[in-house]
RNA sequence: GUGCCCUUAGCUCAGUCGGUUAGAGCGCCUGGUUGUGGUCCAGGAGGUCGCCGGUUCGAACCCGGUAGGGCACCCCA
């Protein structure tokens, strides 16, 4: 019989590993909460249309990364590729608007059919925020604060640097969109064949090309400041203000951009050298004109999304498990009564690891295994006067104590 | 989707002018301790050398294909 492999791009979370990802998504979780933000999960598929709306009919994503299939009742469905939009679909769905400011976290899977590469899956895990409703600056600077926590809580902030842009107002975009384009066209010649084809779809990618013949093409390419509106650059200036109070540090990249049209604004990432080609940990923006774009009442927006299994592989530091306390029966009798004052410590909370055969010997190397910090060692001697031998597994101390004793000897 | 590299025991890896029974460390099992782990000592199990095919008297080693992994591009968390 041939093993059934996970497939490609998928991995088991053993628990290891669970724990870490478990780590990530409480931390989130709680540092979420200390803002305000409630869960929400939304079903890991939904209708096609729902990402085609969003992302546009021409990103990378829509066009050839989605795991859209038809279901038995012939409708389109997608194995979400990313949060944010099905969690505007929840809201519009909800018609939550009228209790607007709202504020979101979430955590789950996302799919898409890449090349499966060091910190790319083609199912991946995602912690995200989103916050509905505050079109003033103070929600961008809020939202990158708890971001920033968040990276600070698991350790990993130290290896990330801010990158910080502005993607303008409409009126800012179009104006730089048309001196770009008339810029680049200038250049057409010289232009890499994947800049030309963004040259009308997404004009602004091709800021942040890696090609070296496009590179010193963009150095002189038009600057975003120069065509910004003063009210873009007084709501660019208020989110670099209120960085800057929080002690936020951060580094303009003017080269960040996004392609979509309903971003607007503030852009930002989280970036580090430490996970190779795969250098965003954690990344969001404002997203004003996406709750319209789907077909709900005109919303501001603005939030971010992370990799766990990035943040998993930057953190050095986790939480110790917790050290159970191994039951160690030597026979039946003694098996018979460890195993009812197992369930009632269990029932209660405390950790009892205990196994299911073995002589005194291998039931204390699986004490050692689970780092028990005590064993429970109880035999016919104990049994006959109701009592069990109490070992300390780092000082290897012995003492007696009475069974009706036992829960206050393991309490801690 | 494009290019390059890698794939030997559960894990991390040695092993080429192609030549008898393919090695190490860790882990695992047994014993030294008939009721005591983590250290130490002794012994042991475990590999169709990713898979398929080819070249050859003979292939872990050479060639082709395929799968998986890695890196860069693309894109993105």
């Amino acid at each position: 019989m041939a093993t059934l492999p996970a497939v490609r791009g998928t991995h088991d979370l053993l628990p290891e590993a669970a724990a870490k990802h478990n780590h990530v998504v409480a931390t989130a979780r709680g540092l979420g909460q200390a803002y305000g933000y409630g869960e929400i999960a939304t079903p890991i598929f939904e209708q096609t249309e729902v990402f085609k709306r969003t992302l546009g009919d021409t990103s990378d994503v829509v066009t050839k990364e989605m795991y859209t299939f038809e279901d038995k009742g012939g409708d389109s469905v997608t194995l979400r590729p990313e949060g944010t939009a099905a969690v505007a679909r929840a809201f519009i769905a909800g018609k939550m608007n009228d209790q607007l400011p709202l504020k979101f976290f979430y955590h789950g899977p996302m799919f898409r059919y890449e090349r499966p590469q060091k910190g790319r899956q083609r199912q991946f895990h995602q912690i995200g925020i989103e916050l509905f409703g505050v079109s003033d600056p103070v929600g961008d600077v809020e939202v990158i604060a708890l971001g920033a926590q968040v990276l600070e809580k698991l350790g990993v902030r130290d290896w990330c640097t801010l990158e910080l842009n502005t993607l303008g107002d409409t009126e800012s975009r179009d104006a730089y969109r048309a001196a770009l384009v008339a810029y680049f066209e200038g250049h057409l010649d010289k232009l890499s064949a994947d800049s030309k084809e963004r040259l009308h779809r997404n004009p602004l990618r091709i800021l942040d090309s890696k090609n070296e013949g496009d590179r010193s093409i963009i150095e002189d390419a038009p600057r975003f400041d120069e065509h910004l509106t003063p009210a873009a650059q007084d709501f660019f200036g208020a989110v670099k203000a209120g960085l800057d109070d929080l002690g936020i540090a951060y580094t303009r990249n003017e080269r960040l951009v996004r392609g979509l049209d309903y971003y607007c604004h503030t852009a930002f990432e989280f970036t580090t050298d430490r996970l190779g080609s795969q250098s965003a940990v954690l990344a969001g923006g404002r997203y004003d004109g996406l709750i319209g774009q789907m077909g709900g009442p005109e919303t501001p927006g603005v939030g971010w999304a992370a990799g766990i299994e990035r943040l998993t592989m930057l953190a050095e530091q986790w939480p110790e498990p917790p050290r159970p306390v191994t039951f160690i029966p030597l026979g039946e009798a003694a098996d018979k009564a460890l195993r009812k004052i197992a369930f009632g410590l269990r029932g209660q909370g405390i950790a009892i690891d205990m196994g299911y055969s073995g002589n005194l010997k291998r039931r204390m190397v699986r004490a050692n295994k689970a780092n028990a910090r005590l064993a429970v060692i109880v035999g016919d001697n104990e049994l006959a006067e109701n009592q069990a031998t109490l070992r300390d597994m780092d000082s290897g101390e012995q003492q007696t104590v009475p069974l009706a004793d036992l829960a206050l000897h393991l309490k801690d």
